[in-house]
DNA sequence: CCTTTAGTTCAAAGGTTATTGAACAATTGG
DNA sequence: CCAATTGTTCAATAACCTTTGAACTAAAGG
């Protein structure tokens, strides 16, 4: 049941600066980055889009290797492919991401962190 | 006659990206950075497509604020924005020049150097 | 003035991408 | 087993992108 992903030299430049040319997507990498390490199931991203479409957009960078996708249960867990992208394309991911910080026009995704009541 | 080109803050990361997510036009920005400081003209990325469809990716690359589009006399002198660029987005013109180096993928731009005859 | 050169604009065709709702599959928990 | 949860697939639609040839503009040179 893995999902098909390409292998690192499989990962193509333009396909990965054209995927990340979406707002939608550039959203969610920005958050995969800022939560680096922990591997987030695809409903932390449904504030940007419909479930239909974000399935559509995870399968987008899935396929041209920005981020990993691990079936688990009945839920996905999507990580940043951070150590092939750096080799593949050094710097590329971080002055994407930095860039993308401080960018108000993108959409944000929600909180879901565990409120804690005053 | 001065082409309508957007001021540097009004240059969109995701919209950059998209715009270089496409291999033609990552090509010309590729040979513009080789010969970084030279204006170049149109005519220089005829071996990429055809005269009508080169007007349009370099309207895109301008549009989005990645070139600069002089009009001089009947040709147009196209540079790469790169202090605009930089102060925007740090890095990732660089980041993004060094991985289309060596991308064999990528169309080339020819010789139109002036051939020295043996 | 006429022609060449350099590049644009236009309309049309064809392709790809984004978005949607309805239906589906698979795992988990009661 | 039944229901809920999580996410996918499908078909349809609308929007956008790329590419083309034909017609055009504008400057420069003879």
């Amino acid at each position: 049941m893995t999902l098909p992903h390409p292998s690192a030299d499989q990962i193509s430049l333009p396909n990965v600066l054209a995927v990340l040319g979406d707002p939608t997507r550039l959203a969610i990498v920005r958050y995969l980055a800022s939560k680096e390490g922990v591997p987030l199931n695809c409903s932390r991203f449904l504030d940007l889009c419909s479930k239909t479409n974000l399935s559509y957009h995870l399968a987008k960078l899935r396929e041209a290797g920005v981020t990993r996708t691990e079936a688990v249960g009945t839920s996905r867990l999507i990580t940043l492919r951070r150590d092939d992208l750096d080799r593949r394309f050094p710097g590329l991911l971080d002055s994407v991401i930095a860039a993308a910080g401080d960018d108000a026009s993108l959409p944000a995704v929600g909180g879901h962190e565990i409120e804690v009541r005053a």
